[in-house]
DNA sequence: TCGAAAACTGTAAGCGCTTCCACTCCACCC
DNA sequence: GGGTGGAGTGGAAGCGCTTACAGTTTTCGA
């Protein structure tokens, strides 16, 4: 909303008063349409350049009948992992002129009016799964609003991005049962979310390949107090029977938590028990040993949130896709498996 | 955008119809002002509910001269920092029934545009020290936009909402010098933010107050790159001579860096030299030695910012101001003179 | 019972922009 | 030299909403 150094912003009518032309050519001028004369651009350019001119973008967008602009939902903002789909989505919407307006539901049971209200602001939403129940992404398709989710199971009409999860997560525990680890424990409530209940499938499904029988998993919230608390309990617990061998966490921070609290109880990891997360958030590499962790491609994962929304917003596509991006496993030395003391990866699609 | 299951959204004029009333009647209802009775107020709720309506709000904002949204210019996201930040600000922003605006120069050296372009979208804008130069900000007050910096130098006009810094770095460079150890070494380049010059400013005047002279700051970039390039040269220099007794590094990447690049060249921390950050990162607590580090309470940061430039768009406030918030100094076993083994903290004003 | 005030509702004028359409010039070609 | 067509321009109609203002009813006290 710039304007002349007094009062009121400038509008169209005050450039074109001043350039002594109408705001249709104008108009033309700005947004580089139809067929204007060159003596005609220049005293435009001139006359909005005195005033400080830039459109408003609401008389903009009533006219045009189109934002320019995303929503995107997301359930929190902690830990690195939404910073950075947030941070590959902003950058490839600013790339194409797309503002990005932001809201986070911070376990808001009712969002429904606050996405209601972005969805009346921009083009297309992106939601994370997390964020929103099925119910109201449901709403937005019947309202017509192109949806595009993001670690959520495909959703009819909506496009979906996630990362791979089941195989990478089928791998490592493969890996861990390999190297003679049988009594593994999967760490993190499969219900709390569609990508943990996909690495616990994997887990599982890794479990029964070798006859083992998957154990239930350690139902607790995806925190480092729930880990700090499950350590307690573990090593609580006789040494002999009751202890796992291994804990496969769903996420980083439960593992990190499990894995200091157990060497504070004298726990010795990865020889008494083997410790694996998931995120490969920066302490994953600090700690010793080394955790073993998934790492996802988060900004690449925002990215192509935009680049699908941006696609069904325009028109250009419309058959549903539904994207899966490859994960890639970090080894380090708290899995007990890492070949020499480095730190290795591997992709996995 | 939401409409009826059929084509296009529902517009005021749709509701109208349905509910046999006016459109101004309609508006009235939706908008909860003026009197309607309590027959109209239901046949336009029912109506609306039933075409699945929601007004326009580029119409509204063209007519009230309102975005209802703030805009928000960030450098990075990068770190849990901004996160963070952008967490708190979203929130109060959410609660008070503003839209929030992202935007993301990632250094980008001409932003002009980007950002005159957020200006015409919403009713005013926060921008972060790191993320615009001065003269842009200037460009946007003198296009009367309501401007609050953060983690910047006041500006006149501008309110502003920093935290506290060159306090905090005496304390704890005075901690360390009151601990005997003399051969400090600042690393980071003070250039790089307001943050990071305050740190140094307090930094040096600590030394100062000894009677010593302030050395010149170690100038590398504030990532864990650095560190570790900086690790390899302290290494390689003599035991004796060259080697600072302690590293007070401008954030935590670069003290965790540091901090695993000397123990893994045999150099023992905190017994031959200190080290601290500032942020106190997740890694920070599971490094061992933990991190000495400076806690900053982001999310209140971008709560207060969005709570300042409310006030300044409503209206409600014209004096600027300028809060700075205190922080808080986090003792681990780096720094060589935590109390206990524990974790202590202390508030800083 | 009448009149004035209060309660409600509708009409219409914008908000600032884009864009269709009509109109005026000219250059150009038969 | 009189069309013809394209380039350049302006008038004016919206886009969907809010809100003065005016009009219509209802309420209620005298």
């Amino acid at each position: 909303m710039p304007s002349g150094p007094t009062g009121r912003p400038a509008t169209i009518y005050d450039v074109a008063a001043l350039a002594q032309l109408s705001i249709a050519t104008v108009s033309r001028v700005l947004q580089g349409t139809g067929p204007v004369s060159a003596k005609a651009r220049a005293r435009v350019d001139q006359a909005a350049h005195e005033l400080n001119y830039v459109p408003l973008r609401a008389a903009r967008s009533l006219a045009v009948q189109r934002h320019e602009a995303h929503g995107l939902v997301l359930p929190d903002l902690a830990g690195p992992f939404y910073g950075d789909l947030l941070m590959g989505y902003e950058r490839w919407a600013g790339e194409h002129g797309q503002s990005v307006v932001l809201t986070v539901t911070h376990g808001n049971p009712d969002p429904s009016r606050t996405v209601r209200d972005l969805a009346s602001r921009v083009d297309g939403v992106v939601v994370h799964g997390n964020a929103l129940g099925l119910e109201v992404i449901r709403d937005l398709k019947r309202a017509n609003v192109p949806v595009v989710v993001v670690a959520h199971p495909p959703v009819t009409g909506c496009d979906s991005v996630r990362t791979e999860s089941a195989a990478s997560a089928e791998e490592l525990t493969a890996r861990l049962l390999d190297h003679r680890r049988r009594e593994l424990l999967f760490v993190g409530d499969p219900a709390s979310s569609y990508d943990v209940s996909e690495r616990y499938a994997g887990f599982a499904k890794a479990m029964s390949a070798r006859g083992l029988s998957a154990p239930e998993p350690e139902r607790v919230p995806l925190t480092e107090a729930a880990g700090t608390a499950l350590a307690e309990t573990l090593l609580k617990a006789t040494g002999g029977g009751g202890r796992p061998e291994g804990l496969v966490c769903a996420n980083d921070e439960l593992a990190l938590a499990l894995l200091k609290g157990l060497r504070a109880g004298g726990v010795a990891v990865p020889e008494d028990v083997v410790v694996t997360g998931w995120d490969d958030v920066m302490a994953a590499r600090y700690v010793s040993p080394g955790l073993t962790t998934v790492r996802q491609p988060m900004a690449e994962l925002g990215r192509l949130a935009a680049q699908r929304l941006h696609e069904r917003v325009t028109g250009e596509r419309t058959r549903a896709r539904n994207d899966v991006l490859p994960t890639e496993l970090v080894l380090r030395d708290s899995c007990g498996t890492a070949p020499g003391d480095g730190t290795a990866t591997a992709v996995h699609n």
